[in-house]
This record gives C-alpha cells, sequence and structure tokens, in this order.
RNA sequence: AGAGUCAGCUGGGCAAUUGCUGUAGAUAGCUCUUCGUUUAUCGCAUAGCGUUAGAUGAGGAAAUUUAUAGAGGAAAGUCCGGGCUCCAUAGAGCAGAGUGCCAGGUAACGCCUGGGGGGUGAGAACCCACGGCUAGUGCAGCAGAAAAUAAACCGCCAGAUUACUUUCGAGUAUCAGGUAAGGGUGAAAUGGUGCGGUAAGAGCGCACCGCGCGACUGGUAACAGUUCGUGGCAAUGUAAACCCCACUCCGGAGCAAGGCCAAAUAGGGAUCUAAUGAUGCGGCUCGUAUCGGAUCCGGGUAGGCCGCUAGAAAUCUGUGGCGACGCAGAUUGAAGAUGAAUAAUUGUCCUCGACAGAACCCGGCUUAUAGGCUGACUCUUCUU
RNA sequence: AGGCGCGUAACUCAGUUGGUUAGAGUGCUACCAUGACAUGGUAGAAGUCGACAGUUCGAAUCUGUCCGUGCCUA
C-alpha cells in the first residue's frame, strides 16, 4: 500500500533546495498554468516546493486554494515521481481556473514527468 | 398589508474516505543524539587524561498511534491611538505636528456617549473639519463706474453774471455740485418693509422685523430667552490662506523589534612554544616588526530556539449611571503556522452559499460584502 | 508582515509649496524643400491632470477616502 501521507521531510525545506533547484534543472514539464522544475535527489522519496508568486495570483485566499490542490494531488501521486525535488510554479491566471481543472492539469504534469525521468533511467 | 428608519445576530448544514499544524498521553528501545555510571581495549609525558566498543539510567529529536483544538466580521486598507522591545536621553523653553461647539467616557485616540447649534425629510430618523476674519497680514482673475480706509458709468436733482434755440412755459449743451431710490456686471455691491421727510435722495427720523453690545434669568457648560437696557447699523467672503487662541503630543525606530545557542570559511586578541629560523629596517652586532604550530577567549554569518499568545480577555449575574462606561462576584481556557497548517474528494439536503485568509497583541475608524433571522420605531391604506 | 514613494498628451518629464493661462521634448498628421529617401522648415491635432467626495465664487494644485504602481527591511 501506497503511502499518502505530506509530512515535513517531502517538502523542500530551505533556501538552499529551491535554490538548487532553478540552477540546475533536469526536468521541465508546463502548460499554460503552471510550470515544474525537477532534479534528482539522493533520497528514496520526492519533495515539493511551491512558487505561488503574488504578482501573478493577487488575492491570498486564492493562492492558499491552489497551493492546497497542489499539495493534494501531490500527496495521491508522489509514488510515480520518487527520488525528485519538484518546484511548482503557478503562471499567471492560474486561479482562474476551477478546482478539478486545475487537478487535471497537474495529473497530467505528473505523468510527463514521470515519463521523462523513466526514459533518462534507461 | 405595503413602504421605510435604526439596532443586533448569522456568514451553508450533514455523512464517509484521505491529509496538515499545535497540545496532551502511550508505544518499541529498531534509528540518531546529549549527559551520567560502569566494563573491556588502545595511546601517552601514567594516583591521571583521551580513543573505540558494549551494558545500564535519565532527557531530547524523529517515527507510529490515541484523544483534543484549529481563520474573520472585516483577519483587508495601514488612516489614528496604545501596549511591548531596543537604541538615545540632566531640566525647561522655542520651534514643529495634530485636534478644534460643550460636558463626560477611556490605557489612549482624530473613537464613543449625552447635550447645544445648523441643515435634510411627511415622519421614525439622518448629516455637519461646527473656535476666531469686531488681533493683525494677505488674496478676491474676467466682467463692472466701483471689490474693501468704498465708489458717481447710466440715471435722478436744484443751481450758474455761461452758450445756443425758443411758441417766453422751457429745452439742449457746458460748468462746478448733491444723490446709493432705480439700471446693468459679478460668486459677492455695505440690513428688510412701511410711513414721514427732501430739490432729488439717504437710518436722515419713526414703527415693526433682523443684527451687534451689556445686564438679568435658566443651564456645570456650549447655549437659550414673547425679559430689560443700549447702538442707527459701525460688522463682504476666504483660516481644508498665513496666522491668533485653547488643548494634546513632543527623541527615534519597529517582532524583519529584541534576546539566547551557534557550524564551515576568513579574520582579531591573549598565553605558550621551537628552528636561536626566514624576511624588512640597518654597513654589521644589538634592537624592533612580520611570518609557523598548539591552547584558550570574545565578536559573529548560515541555521536553530525564545519573543508567541492569560489579555485594558470573554461570558453570565448583581449594582451605579439617561448613556458611552465603571465597580463587584462567579465561570471558562478558546489558532499560533514559519516555503508558512486550518483542507481535498465523493455523496446528500436546502434558500445553491457574498466579501474574503491570522503572522507580536489590543482599542477604534475606513473600505468590500450574497442571503437569512430577531427586536424597536415611523408613515400610508384597509378591517374591527 | 512592517515602512516609504509615485500617478499630468501615445512615451519621457515641467507646472503642485504660493488657487483663476495646462506647458516642453520625442513621436503622430498635413504641407514646403528633394528626381526619391533621410535631415531640415512651417502648421496642426492629441489631456475630464488615476477615481470619487468635500472646502471655495473657482481645484492638476488644499483636505479626506479608495484604486493602480514601484521601492526598502531577512
Amino acid at each position: 500500500m501506497a503511502d499518502y501521507g505530506f509530512p515535513k521531510t517531502t517538502r523542500l525545506l530551505s533556501a538552499e533546495d529551491y535554490k538548487a533547484v532553478f540552477s540546475n534543472s533536469q526536468f521541465k514539464a508546463s502548460c499554460r498554468h503552471i510550470l515544474v522544475l525537477a532534479i534528482s535527489n539522493d533520497c528514496q522519496h520526492s519533495r515539493l516546493g511551491l512558487v505561488i508568486a503574488k504578482k501573478h495570483i493577487s488575492k491570498a485566499v486564492q493562492r492558499n486554494k491552489v497551493k492546497r490542490i497542489i499539495r493534494d494531488s501531490f500527496r495521491l501521486h508522489q509514488d510515480t515521481l520518487a527520488g525528485l525535488d519538484l518546484v511548482v510554479l503557478a503562471r499567471k491566471d492560474a486561479d482562474k481556473l476551477g478546482n478539478p481543472q486545475l487537478r487535471d492539469k497537474i495529473q497530467k504534469l505528473w505523468k510527463e514527468l514521470a515519463d521523462k525521468l523513466a526514459r533518462a533511467n534507461n
């Protein structure tokens, strides 16, 4: 049975972690509203970081909502992305999507990343 | 029944599954770690100190699990007022900033309550930066004759040793005057109506109204008055113009304040040390400065911890007060994150869910806000 | 979160303190000059001064409240 928890070990915590992902990102996946960067890490599991800029989503309620949905989706799909440090950036108008649409989009991006990872390992 | 005014409350509910953060407890001693006791081992300068490994006791982290709590009325804007913290600081004044009818409330306020005055509305009610331009200084474009110690453009008026005309009444022009009743300009033109008065007029005089000043009465006061006296009126607007008056603040920053622990790297200070070393100053010795190693010390970055939520607290009761609010008693423990929790999915119900997310904490103000509920009051219509 | 500043022509800025006329440069349009283009010359258009209230006879300017935008503090 897969572990669907989201404890602190599966998050990016310090500024250095983020810096590492930004400066040498190995994998990329994006759509109109979301961009995902990733590098492989030394852990067994994957780790998630979120960058939701105030510039792109102006209202705090909307920012929180987007973060929650992405986090929840990551929680349910993290077993397919093992060994990656991920940073998810929200682009403009990401808050205009409905909850189910946002969910679909992020799921597709997870899948794309998983494929790329498999290809790189082979 | 309809229309409306004010005040208060609420801000989707239920169920299942999967998650997050705090707090309290439990678990196994499988993982990491701190301190102590003890056994073995190895090293050395050997009553000792240190290395490594094991056993054991206590604590912490992480993990698993159970219970429990978990955004707002505005959490927002940052427009005011405080608490708290640090730095600065003899005291007083000037300067500066703010407030501005009166009284009270408050930790304090630019907030609130009650009262006064003015305005809006049929009314319940609502709105008002509401001290002073009779302390001084300034400003008032254009238009208009004149714009602030008033003023004569048109008009009106009697006069003249004047000129012309003449129907001999006077008229026109000119001169030097009087006049603020009428005209037009302007946002604004120096009380209103009537009577008298006059050459024409004029607060020039009078009556009433309005206004100023003083007294009296009521009121803590602002202020009010079918009161009395007095002044012919002197007093245009503007203080969100300078300013005057009264009161308040009066050093500065803000939890990214501030305090504690503290790696790596670089650098600082103190002590010891050896080649009796190297380099610079110097012709050489002496001297002096720098350079090596070890130990200790303090500052301090990354990072971590505290600050952090029990407070001008909430609720209820009693009591004083018209009220804001005060006082007394009882009860309650109610978010505290830090790449930042408080949710997601599914089902279901209804009226189909607005504005919107704590970040040190309070008191206000302002702005945004779907719908629902309660109470008090006003007006209109109908019925009894 | 806390603390500062700025909104004026399409663009870059004056004017705001001290109230009564909105101005400069670049760009744009038309014409002149040239065989043509650039340069040059002449003329012209373009602004509810971020929005809404208030004070005033009168507001880009004074006062208040919102909106947008930028910067600083780890």
